[in-house]
DNA sequence: GCTGGGAATTAGAATTGTTCCAAATATTGA
DNA sequence: TCAATATTTGGAACAATTCTAATTCCCAGC
C-alpha cells in the first residue's frame, strides 16, 4: 500500500499508535477503518468478516491484535470489559459495583437515588450496570509506597 | 437432611424459590449459603469449590443451575452481565451504553458531568463502565403493538 | 542498499467459562 | 403409591479469547 496514502487518511491514528509503542500498519489502520465505517458496537469477529471483505488475508488473531492496539493507544473503546467469569452477590440492595484492578477484588457501593443520566426519547431503560475500576484502599496505599521508594 | 432444619433456616429462600417457579432443594440451599457466608463475589467456580467442602458430590453444572434459580428468583445478583463477545466502539467521548433487550443491539448516550455516586474513604476511580438495559425505541413500540393485538 | 533484531502477522492449538445433553435421581401432586 | 416433572450429574460441546511458533515485515545502523 502508498504510504503517503495512508498518512493522508490516518488523521492521527499513525501517531497515536507510536505514542502507545505500538507500530502503524496496514492490517491495524483497515481495523481501524472498519470500525470507524459502522459505528454499531461490532464483536471482534464482525470486525474480522468486515476487515476481511477488502483484507482477505487478514487472521481472527490479527483482529485481536489491532484491536487490543487501538483499545491501548486510546482510539477505541472495548465496551464489555468484564472479560473473566461472572461473579455473583447476594447483596439485592440497589448497588453498583468497584473493581480493583490491584487486587481484582470488587466492592459494592451505594448508588444515589438520580443517576443523572438523561436516556433519548424513546428507551425504557430497565436496569442499571454500573462499573467502577480503580484502585481499593490497600492498593492505592501500595502503590504509593512502591512509588515512593523507587 | 432434615426437612424441618432446612425451613427453620431457610429465612424466605424457599418461598421466593417457589415463587418463582423453581423447587427447593439440598444443592440451592447450601449454595445459597455459600454467596451469604463470604460476600466476596465469588466467581461460579469459587463457588463450586466452597461448596464442595460440605457437599462433595455437587457439581458444576448443578453450581450453574443452582446461581440462575438464585438469580432469577431475586436472591442474588449475576454481577457481569455482558456475557457474549466483546463488543468495540470508536467513540472515545464520555459515554454509556444502553443495551437493548430486545434486539441485542449497543447506542452510545451520553454522560452527565456527574454521576452523583460517593466512593468511601480511599477508593480511587478511574474508569466508570456505565451500561444500561432495557428497550430501545423499535423495539419498545413492537412490544406494545403486540401487547395491543393479544 | 544490505542486514540484524524486534515487532507484527498468521494459522492453528490451547484455554477458559459456560451451556447443553442424556441418564439417573429426587420431589411433588393426585 | 405412582406418575409426572424437576433436578442433579458427568461429560461433551461450544464460543470467545489467548497463546504459540513459524514466518514476514519494517526500521535503524552499517
Amino acid at each position: 500500500m502508498d504510504r503517503a496514502a495512508n498518512i493522508e487518511c490516518d488523521s492521527g491514528l499513525g501517531e497515536r499508535l507510536a505514542r502507545g509503542g505500538f507500530r502503524f500498519t496496514p492490517q491495524r489502520e483497515h481495523v481501524y477503518a472498519v470500525l470507524l465505517r459502522k459505528r454499531d458496537h461490532p464483536t471482534a469477529e464482525q470486525v474480522f468478516i468486515r476487515a476481511k471483505r477488502e483484507m482477505p488475508d487478514i487472521s481472527m488473531a490479527t483482529v485481536y491484535n489491532c484491536l487490543d492496539a487501538l483499545v491501548k493507544c486510546g482510539m477505541a473503546r472495548q465496551v464489555t470489559l468484564e472479560r473473566g467469569a461472572a461473579r455473583f452477590c447476594p447483596n439485592m440492595r440497589e448497588h453498583c459495583h468497584f473493581y480493583c484492578d490491584g487486587c481484582d477484588s470488587v466492592f459494592d457501593i451505594d448508588l444515589p437515588a438520580e443517576t443523572g443520566i438523561a436516556l433519548p426519547r424513546g428507551y425504557r431503560a430497565e436496569r442499571y450496570d454500573i462499573a467502577i475500576h480503580g484502585r481499593c484502599p490497600a492498593c492505592s496505599g501500595a502503590e504509593r509506597a512502591v512509588e515512593r521508594t523507587s
